[in-house]
DNA sequence: GCCCTTCGTGCAATCGTTTGCGCCCACGGG
DNA sequence: CCCGTGGGCGCAAACGATTGCACGAAGGGC
């Protein structure tokens, strides 16, 4: 005997174009007109009658079948490192939202800033034939972004950059600039970085604009004071334990990324000192959380949602066929309590 | 003259079932049944030899149309409030995870609680045939749950309960009892809530334990000791201010969610207040960076991948025609240095 | 009164996949 | 030698929506 497959549970056939037309004693492709958005040749009445009827019936366009007779999905995928980082579900959200008013749909994947499996999420979205993709983990010498343009696919970089693609982000070396800068300021001169991913333009470039800057102000900062780390808290906390260990440990701390600088704080607080009193402390990207921490966080502000909306409209003006041009924000510095004037 | 519209360039045809057909003599249906899983009734070499030519092709399922054809779109749709809450992020993540190695792809959809957003996302959502729902911001008096069901369409909630309805959750009313229990032993009278929205099972759950704890104990709450709130940081904030104005502010501060534990830190520190030292703090669902902060902040646990993993379990039952039971799992506190032992 | 538009609608092909059914051939047994 | 069997494969019909084309009727100009 066969084991009995659980059957599920009949769904009530979907009501389709067909059903319609059937109770409106029209043809299915005078439905599918009538309810158009702009229902050309079709007489006046009809498209009222039609449209109550669908309303009526709850007929629901089936995208799926649209999108295989007209080639184009109305959905976009996006690849993020992961939704847990702040930064990037902020993105996220504006992207959602931005496409969803320009009546397309959103796929998010996590990458989790992993090869393989990023491959096979790409490969999950190409098979659903996303019309484009908004990429927002690129790391230096990736190379998903070469092989979708040479298999047509429209994408843009977000936050992110590599050279030679279509890019929107901020200007994350004239951010690091700005943080050196205000160190350099207070009085600043032994200073650490908390650096993030070297391979995301991100950690790179904010850690090379602040290192140019101290460089060129003659503190050039010494290797052992630039830590990589990843760009969650817990690595915040290790990179910092790490730099409060030195044997001259910082007067001030610039990290890449609040959540970076988040766990700095735990790892300043263990090592007997107080944010800002003893250890100066900037982050990046203004999250919302900054500005409420108990000690207030100065931060660089990157515009997180208007880079979302940035490059929906970029990609979709791909998607359309039209080019469009890289976009590099300006970022603007913060000041609050984690970094006042220096008691001499 | 029409306004030349710009033609998006041709997008190189892609491989179909039938350029693999063409491209090793045989049939179209062959060539799906010698790709498909389990390819019965094909001979081993043809099956070989399909599958080296669809690789070598680039051939990709076209998942629309395999959908069209099959009724199933091996695709769940996920309904949270919003993604830049690190909590639902984290279970969304957890869910694409569970889903995807099941062979299933998600879509999310941020609803921010607001019921008309809510309704056009469901319904874009049911227009991508998605095989099942899981709902991560129902609300009190919530509808959708009901449609669903009456719709046929399978779902699960997961985080917020509602009465009737299928639902993976954590004992919010319990977590609630634990930081009550803790702040008593600790010998804290005088205590305030952050309650969240009194409309999601969790605020309300969370509060209603915390209350009729500390009520039983003989220090029943009045009413000002409990501001309702949204689920940020900034409403963290703005909550904490009010209880800090209090002709007698607590000395202890209970908030249904680590974010606004966050806020309430600002608010206390501005008050002159040091937390921890002078007003206790308990947070919920002890995110990453609770046990990073400047002072680590004591926290109710809830197990965000388990809840995830198991809601997808749930809803992969009921695809398949099984029942399934709601979940409800235990939580537990986790002490901090945000609730030190007073000093009398 | 005839022809040519124009308008409103129906017809049918098409997108890419899946799948029940039937055909052909080879093989083995009687 | 014949027939039954079954493995291996092709055929064609779906699934639901879109769209170029054709067709019939109405209307206007001559």
């Amino acid at each position: 005997m066969k084991e009995n497959p659980v059957t599920p549970p009949a769904r009530p056939r979907p009501v389709t174009l067909a059903t319609v037309a059937r109770h409106a004693q029209v043809h299915v492709s005078t439905v599918s007109r009538a309810l158009s958005a702009d229902p050309v040749g079709i007489g006046a009445d009809t498209v009222l009658r039609v449209r109550e009827l669908a309303a009526v019936l709850g007929y629901r366009r089936n995208e799926g079948a649209a999108g295989l007779r007209t080639g184009s999905s109305r959905l976009i995928g996006v690849l993020v490192p992961r939704l847990t980082d702040l930064v990037l579900a902020s993105i996220y959200e504006s992207i959602d939202a931005a496409a969803s008013a320009a009546g397309y749909g959103t796929v998010v994947a996590n990458t989790l800033d992993d090869p393989e499996h990023r491959r096979a999420r790409l490969d999950a979205l190409l098979s659903r034939r996303i019309d484009g993709v908004i990429i927002g983990d690129s790391h230096l010498g990736d190379t998903v972004a070469h092989e979708l343009r040479s298999s047509g696919v429209p994408y843009v970089l977000v936050m992110r950059k590599l050279e030679g693609h279509l890019s929107v982000t901020t200007d994350d070396y004239r951010g690091g600039q700005l943080a050196a800068q205000h160190l350099l300021e207070l009085g600043h001169r032994r200073v650490g970085v908390i650096a993030g991913d070297q391979l995301a333009s991100t950690g790179r470039e904010r850690t090379l604009g602040f290192r140019r800057t101290f460089e060129s102000a003659g503190y050039p900062l010494p290797d052992p004071c630039v830590v990589e780390s990843a760009f969650s808290t817990p690595s915040g906390l290790v990179a910092a334990e790490k730099l409060m260990r030195l044997p001259e440990p910082p007067s001030a701390v610039f990290a890449v990324h609040d959540l970076l600088a988040l766990g700095a704080m735990g790892a300043i607080r263990d090592a007997g000192k107080r944010v800002g009193e003893d250890v100066a402390l900037i982050g990046y990207n203004d999250l919302d959380l900054a500005a409420t921490l108990p000690v207030p966080l100065t931060s660089v502000r990157s515009d997180l949602q208007r880079m979302g909306t940035l490059s929906v409209e970029a990609l979709l003006a791909g998607i359309k066929g039209q080019a469009a041009a890289s976009v590099l924000l300006p970022p603007e510095l913060i000041v609050r309590a984690t970094t006042p004037p220096l008691q001499v």
